[in-house]
DNA sequence: CTAGAACCTCAAGGTAACTTGAGGTCAAGC
DNA sequence: GCTTGACCTCAAGTTACCTTGAGGTTCTAG
């Protein structure tokens, strides 16, 4: 019996391991489960267990909500991952890298931002007529109603 | 009579004519107000009217709100400005100058992310051990409940 | 075999930033 | 004088992303 156990490399993992590797909060594990962007097995005693292969999936959530990605949109994406099968590499790469133009559009909007910033800074200005900066976030008035697109940043209490 | 209109620049705005000139609604004026960002006088028949003050304030939350500063915030520092009189461009200037850092380290951040990205696309990794991608989306799990800190990018359904 | 930790479900609560709606008043043109 | 559009207030709804709580089950160590 003791020999059969020292190499075994646990394949299942339980919630509570999942959210320790992974560093989101059980609730959050739900959560993601109920929104169809994580799946799992169950015990005979109706426990979650997950495969390895969740972490690499979490992983990637956080890193596209990183990007600004909203979980839906996220789950699409997860969702066109080749069923059955584990996900190779390649499946991983061609996933984020629609994302990467995404993340460079933002950098370069705020790049824009920082730059009008600069501007108005020296001007003081600020005028409705002629600023950059004021203009640059006018556009988001154009958007409909509610909070358009959110993106979690680290602004901890530590202050970015 | 009509000698004394011609030259007359309205001092106070109506609410609509606000919304009109700032591109932001009504409600939102509305909201505004409440939460302590902008004030207004009251007419006899309890109609808003705002100074032009109140186009530079709503230009600068605007821009602010851009940068990924939370309305909280942004009243904060609005009330820090010198009650009583007009606002100079040195205020402004003031307010916006911490702002710039903040922008500064948001863009760093997401500079970051991409270049793992790219690194990421590579080798398909997001591998939890090794991944710089994952471990800079991963620090998100440190900060507290709820939606940490919210910023309105630009993507309509156009996409942007 | 039993205490306590870890899990389960489902409903409700919380925050941010607004919008929508109901019910009513005000102001300006014809 | 009356209609119409702009305003007013206050409560409730919306979206995104989770957390909290209640009430109950399962697992694991001693």
């Amino acid at each position: 019996m003791s020999a059969t156990k020292p190499f075994q490399i646990k394949a299942l993992l339980s919630v509570g391991e999942v959210a320790a590797r992974s560093g989101v909060a059980v609730s959050t594990l739900h959560f993601y489960e109920a929104r169809g962007l994580i799946e799992s097995v169950r015990t005979s005693g109706n426990q979650r267990r997950y495969g390895r292969d969740v972490l690499r999936r979490i992983a990637f959530i956080r890193a596209a909500q990183a990007v600004g990605i909203p979980l839906a949109e996220i789950g699409a994406a997860l969702n066109t991952l080749p069923g059955g099968r584990t996900p190779t590499r390649d499946d991983w790469a061609q996933l984020s890298a629609g994302w990467r133009e995404r993340l460079e559009a933002r950098i370069r909007h705020l790049q824009q931002l920082k730059d009008a910033l600069d501007d108005c800074i020296g001007c003081g200005c600020l005028s409705l007529a002629t600023c950059r900066l004021h203009n640059a976030g006018d556009r988001l008035a154009a958007l409909g109603p509610g909070p358009h697109r959110a993106v979690h940043v680290m602004t901890g209490p530590d202050g970015a």
